[in-house]
DNA sequence: TGCAAATATGTCAATACTGACATATACTGT
DNA sequence: ACAGTATATGTCAGTATTGACATATTTGCA
């Protein structure tokens, strides 16, 4: 995940949430990482329910193991795009992907 | 968007098109620009909706304008970690975000 | 028509992300 | 305790994506 903006306006002498404009950015932001961790919340409960492992899904999806840990531990250097195919990868279709979109409290799963 | 994989089985000398294992994939990565594809119509919609210019949105997600314009224009080198923050910068929620992901005939908008 | 605003296209150095690998830790049954 | 399997953590060179910029094209309107 991106942190230049951050580095960047305290490298510059910045107090962190001090302007209405970057806290408009990090709020943006913390919308992404919620909807990754949904994401994912998802991620590990289709890869159950398909019973593969990591293994497993690394090999469909092309990647590797460590990545499908990573992924799975909400590492905040995984893309979006990363997470996306590993869903579609254990089989997640468009359709159950709706679900990871409601109230965030209402799937933390 | 990431051609590797494709490239490599060609340079290894597969027919494009070959092994079942291959088809799975291209199947995903298809899903996956489906989806794009979808978000960028809702962004489309969204930024209209609220009468923002590129530049407008630009600013909002501290990117530039041209990045908005390929982001809209399909682009493939366009991550969907961006595509999504353009549209949380322009104002989608989450609950909205759900549209974008019924059956794609129903959303090509 | 001609001007201004909006959008599109191309390029690039800087940064972020990737798969692969090594290795560590956790879990399960014996 | 041990072996086998699954998952977690750390690293890195290669690749992909980024914001910024220059510039071209389109659109809307007087």
């Amino acid at each position: 995940m991106n942190k230049t903006r951050l580095q960047k306006l305290q490298a510059a002498g910045w107090k962190v949430g001090d302007t209405r404009d970057f806290l408009k950015l990090s709020e943006e932001e913390a919308m992404l990482v919620e909807l990754k961790l949904s994401l994912t919340s998802v991620l590990k409960q289709a890869r159950a329910k398909r019973r593969l492992s990591q293994v497993d899904l690394a090999q469909r999806m092309g990647s590797s193991q460590s990545r499908v840990a990573k992924i799975e531990a909400g590492d905040p250097a995984i893309s979006l795009d990363l997470i996306v195919r590993a869903l579609f990868s254990a089989g997640v279709t468009r359709q159950e992907l709706r679900r990871a979109f409601g109230p965030s409290e209402k799937l933390a799963a």
